[in-house]
DNA sequence: TTGAAAGCGCTAACAT
DNA sequence: ATGTTAGCGCTTTCAA
């Protein structure tokens, strides 16, 4: 085993053919060019010698490396793993390899780690990290006609094909559920207004809640700086200190909603009996949580199998136009939801 | 940008040498070969191009993919992201990038993404899938002179490198921690005996029962058949129905441990307060279930750093004889713990 | 249906 | 210090 790799040469000597012929008979798509024999023998050559295609050779020649890069902030983000095993099972079922790269939110990181996905000739770039507009690295790659998709968040352009829950509509679920369970003072903490699902979701709130015929207050709205659990818990100290009476909130995630479990916390009141809270993601664990979080649901692992397959298409020369996937998002009532305790006005 | 990708020979013609020098000049360590101003041409010549190394050419000629590949069970089980992460940090730094492929702990289909990556001509492989004996697959890889290293989980073949936590000081920590506050009856829910990690922390179990002068009777221990939640709960049902004074329990991993929370739940025993559970990896979000989860920490990111660095080690021929890792792990008390309700013998 | 020949972009003897 | 040459393993015209 220590010995040469070997080579579709060695098959073909072994199958007695050429190399070429050894090659039309290995490769799916050129097979039908041989002798049924001829590939017969060949198979059987690779396999006994048990031969493995070079993919580097091969890539050399056809100038697709049969790889997808993924930019994505951090993978150690619960939100990620499901997206990244729907991306991988998509691709992988099309032999494509995909290659993570983590960002960490980090403009010259980005600009680093997506060089180095381009040095490697990735056939496609798969994109966590977009921002609504594009930073100049990202608008170069873009321009340059690299096959594109966005996974969960979209830009302002579009140009580019994403793959995104239905931010708007799940927001919409959320308030409906906290409107009909008797909330009327119903805060919101935001996300991050840069991108699209801080944008999305805080339009989905102001909208559903005009659409109940709730008022929305300024002081009720707050914007956390990251979708992380002590931007969210800064936040929402600022919606609870300009207004006394609020009964419910909805989180722009589930991070947030963390968050604002914290604040309750400290501030004595138990969530749900006292203060009712919904999150954004489903994420993993969200119903182990302490209490069990009533969230939206967004189908993340589709939303990466969604998206491989639209890379697959471009690549593939079988896509027409840039698409926007928006896909439904379910609310899940666990426990951190229930009618508000004292009925104010 | 819609034009071909520039090449070293282009970056040669603009800098008025041959594509040999132009290769020199830009390859770190053969940069000394040739003269300053030469050097200073060429890297101006590949700026202003805007040229980047085509790495499959490079892999061909050199043998070289500076690709490591991953083989985990599941990308979406928590206790992978932070290994991933230390890896894909210290990896990177030396310009290596890793490729992930999932198992879902099927044979087959680990035989078939283990393919995949040495397709790739992956340099080097983390291995996250370690069974105590290795498949055949797997050996013949090793046998191939791969560089291995496994991580979190090892195998009884102590000439391959491993990086994991010290599971039989972890579940020691965990012991006293039970015994100290006065449990006798502790019950342990094991994980797979054909895995490392299953084994060891059985065996510290059993240790450490002794040392601190408690009893094992058989029916203390179950051994669920995964480390998943139903398992872990399916298992401990049978040491609750067998044994009555059972006032605490050892689990495997957090999960087991979730496990453990479902069943006292069923029976309307409430967690700590009835029955301690302690579990062991600290995973995400392990301090924010119902009740927060007391348990053995263990320092998974650096499992993944140091296991980069082994293989990095090995591949910059550094390395001297394989090593096996024990990171120390760290008790973590939280709120599903505490004395015995009922102080029975 | 198969073979011959060229070449993808790069590196590494070898020669100068 | 630089150029010449060959070739990594494969695919793909082109010719037979």
């Amino acid at each position: 085993m220590l010995g040469r790799r070997v080579t579709l040469r060695d098959v073909a000597d072994r199958a007695g053919v050429h190399t070429s012929t050894a090659s039309r008979a290995i490769n799916e798509h050129t097979r039908s060019l041989v002798d049924d024999q001829t590939v017969e023998r060949v198979l059987a050559a690779a396999e006994a010698l048990g031969y493995r295609p070079n993919s580097l050779a091969r890539g050399l020649k056809t100038n697709r490396t049969y790889t997808v890069g993924m930019l994505l902030p951090d993978l150690t983000n619960p939100l990620f793993p499901p997206i990244v095993r729907g991306l991988e099972d998509s691709l992988g079922a099309a032999d494509y390899t995909v290659i993570l790269a983590n960002t960490d939110s980090d403009p010259d990181k980005e600009h680093a780690v997506l060089n180095a996905l381009l040095n490697r000739s990735v056939d496609g770039l798969i994109l966590a990290t977009a921002q609504r507009t594009a930073s100049a690295a990202i608008r170069e790659v873009l321009d340059g006609g690299m096959p594109v998709v966005l996974v969960n968040r979209s830009m302002d352009d579009l140009a580019v094909s994403s793959v995104t829950g239905d931010d708007r509509g799940g927001v919409r679920l959320a308030v409906e559920h906290l409107a009909t369970l008797g909330h009327r003072r119903i805060a919101h903490v935001a996300g991050p207004q840069h991108l699209s699902t801080g944008l999305a979701r805080h339009r989905g709130f102001v909208e559903s809640m005009r659409a109940v015929g709730l008022e929305v207050v300024p002081e009720l709205v707050a914007y956390a700086e990251t979708f992380r659990e002590p931007a969210g818990a800064a936040a929402f100290r600022t919606v609870l200190d300009a207004v006394a009476d609020v009964t419910a909130v909805v989180a722009a995630n589930d991070l947030i909603a963390l968050g604002c479990y914290d604040v309750l916390d400290e501030r004595g009141l138990t969530v749900g009996a006292d203060v009712s809270v919904v999150g954004f993601n489903d994420m993993l664990f969200a119903d182990k949580l302490c209490p069990p979080l009533t969230t939206v649901h967004i189908p993340h692992y589709e939303i990466g199998v969604r998206a491989g397959q639209i890379v697959l298409d471009i690549l593939h020369g079988r896509t027409s136009e840039p698409v926007q996937l928006h896909l439904e998002p379910q609310l899940v009532v666990r426990v951190s939801t229930g009618p508000p305790h004292h009925g104010r006005t």
